[in-house]
DNA sequence: TCTGGGGTCCTAGGACCC
DNA sequence: TCTGGGGTCCTAGGACCC
C-alpha cells in the first residue's frame, strides 16, 4: 500500500510510532549516571504498583503494572523511585513538540508514545527511516532519553514494529514483509489483545497472529464479538485503515472529535474502611478533584458513577444520570453519596471508592432551567469562588469544611 | 504487605417508543 | 395461545491500554 499527497511521491511506509523506552525510569534517573547500570523501579509506593522499571530491574522480571510487593521481592536491591508527575508532563511535552516539528499529524497515544504521519515531510527531511533517526537523536540530545521507532504502511504494524525495535532502535516493515512479520508473533501481541481474549484464542486452538489471520471472520466474531471479532481479523493481515487522528486518541476505529468522554478520581485507602464518615469525606474530596478539572476544562456532565472495591477486591460501580448536566461539586457529591447509600453496605471494609462523571459536554451547550437564587446557583458561584481562591493560593487555601482537619 | 489511577470501548438486558 | 421489528437511552460489568 502507498499513501499519496497531491505534489508528493507516494510514500509507502509513512507511518511512525514514536515510543519512549522505560520513560518514567529513563527520566527519574537520567541525571544519576551513578544508576545507569543499577536496577530502578519508580513507583510502587504501599498498596502500589510498579509504574515503570528500567532495563536491569527487568532482568529480575520486574514489570510495570506489578504489585511492589512482589517486585521488591524479585529485586530486593533495586533502587525505588517516588514518581515526579510533573517532570514526566514537561519532558512530554518536550517529546510531542520535538514530533510536531516534523509533522502536524501526531497523535498522543499516551505520554510516552505517539503515531506521526510523516508523508508530507518525506521532501523535507528524507525517506521515513531516516526521520525516525533524526527523531531519535533531537530527542536523545535534547532530553537524555532514549526511544525506539517503528516504520510502516499502517498504525497497528508500526506500533508492533516499534516493540520489536526496543530498546533504542528503528524496525521498517515494507508493505511486502507485514505477513511474514505479523504471522509469527503470539496473538497476545495484538493490541486490544488481553489475557482474557488471549486465553479465548488459545481455546479455539489459535496461538500465532497467523493462526488468527487464517481463521474466518464468523468464528472470530462469534467467539469474541462482532467489533473484536472484525478488528482482530484485520490487525493480522495488516489491513487495519486507521488514520493518525491528531485530535484524540481513541482505542479503536477512528474517533475523530467524539464527545462522550468522562472525568473520574479514585483513591486507594492506606488501610481499609468501614467507617461511613471515613468514606463520605474521601467521596467528596473526589468529587472535589474531578470537578475543579472539568471547570478548569469547561465541560458538565450528566451521569455520575461510584465505583466501591471491597477489600476482597471484587469491584463494583454504580451510576444515575441527572436530569441535567453539572459541574457543581455539591450536586456531583450529592448524586455520589445518594448511590453510596443505596447500596446499603452495612460496615463492609472498602478498599478503594472512586467517582466519575460521564457524559460529559461543553459547558455551553448546558441549558440551564434554574431559577436564578435557587440553590445550586449558589453553589456553583462557590465554586467559582474557591478556584480562584485555589488558583491564586494553592490548593491547601481553600477546601469544604467536612475535609478541614 | 499481592494487585494504582487515568481513561476508552464493547456488550447485553430492560425500558420505552413508534 | 403465541410472541415483530427497530431505535434510543440507561445501567452494569468486562476487557483493555498506558
Amino acid at each position: 500500500m502507498t499513501a499519496r499527497v497531491q505534489g508528493q511521491e507516494p510514500v509507502a511506509t509513512p507511518i511512525l510510532h514514536v515510543d519512549m523506552d522505560a520513560f518514567y525510569a529513563s527520566v527519574a534517573t537520567r541525571d544519576r549516571p551513578d544508576l545507569a547500570d543499577v536496577p530502578v523501579i519508580v513507583g510502587g509506593g504501599h498498596r502500589g504498583v510498579v509504574l515503570s522499571a528500567n532495563y536491569p530491574a527487568r532482568v529480575y522480571g520486574v514489570r510495570s503494572g506489578m504489585p511492589s510487593t512482589r517486585a521488591r521481592r524479585l529485586c530486593p536491591d533495586a533502587v525505588v523511585i517516588a514518581p515526579d508527575h510533573d517532570e514526566f508532563s514537561v519532558v512530554s511535552s518536550a517529546v510531542m513538540e520535538v514530533f510536531r516539528r516534523v509533522t502536524p499529524l501526531v497523535e498522543a497515544l499516551s505520554m510516552d508514545e505517539a503515531f506521526l504521519d510523516v508523508r508530507g515531510a518525506v521532501r523535507r527531511l528524507g525517506p521515513p527511516a531516516v526521520i525516525a533517526e533524526q527523531v531519535r537523536a533531537v530527542i536523545h540530545d535534547e532530553q537524555r532519553i532514549t526511544c525506539s521507532v517503528g516504520v510502516a504502511a499502517t498504525v497497528s504494524v508500526a506500533k508492533l514494529a516499534s516493540k520489536r525495535a526496543k530498546p533504542d532502535g528503528v524496525v521498517v516493515v515494507p508493505p511486502e514483509r507485514v505477513t511474514t512479520f505479523l504471522h509469527p508473533l503470539d496473538v497476545g501481541e495484538l493490541y486490544g489483545v488481553g489475557e482474557k481474549t488471549r486465553a479465548s484464542l488459545h481455546r479455539l486452538g489459535l496461538v500465532t497472529v497467523g493462526d488468527v489471520a487464517h481463521t474466518p471472520v464468523g468464528t472470530l466474531r462469534r467467539a469474541l464479538g462482532d467489533a473484536l471479532g472484525t478488528h482482530l481479523h484485520e490487525l493480522a493481515w495488516g489491513t487495519d485503515r486507521r488514520e493518525v487522528s491528531p485530535g484524540r486518541s481513541g482505542v479503536f476505529g477512528n474517533g475523530g472529535g467524539d464527545p462522550e468522554r468522562s472525568m473520574g478520581a479514585q483513591e486507594t485507602f492506606s488501610r481499609d474502611v468501614d467507617d461511613r464518615e471515613v468514606v463520605l469525606r474521601e467521596l467528596l474530596r473526589l468529587t472535589s478533584r474531578v470537578t475543579t478539572r472539568m471547570r478548569v476544562a469547561g465541560v458538565a456532565g450528566r451521569t455520575v458513577a461510584i465505583t466501591v472495591r471491597f477489600a476482597d477486591f471484587t469491584t463494583i460501580t454504580r451510576s444515575r444520570t441527572l436530569s441535567e448536566a453539572t459541574d457543581v461539586t455539591q450536586e456531583v457529591y450529592r448524586a455520589a453519596v445518594g448511590i453510596y447509600d443505596a447500596l446499603g453496605l452495612q460496615r463492609a471494609r472498602l478498599r478503594l471508592v472512586g467517582v466519575r462523571v460521564e457524559n460529559l459536554l461543553p459547558r455551553e451547550q448546558v441549558h440551564h432551567q434554574h431559577l436564578l437564587g435557587e440553590r445550586e446557583h449558589g453553589w456553583s458561584e462557590a465554586d467559582r469562588a474557591m478556584d480562584r481562591a485555589t488558583r491564586r493560593f494553592g490548593d491547601a487555601a481553600v477546601r469544604p469544611a467536612s475535609l478541614l482537619g
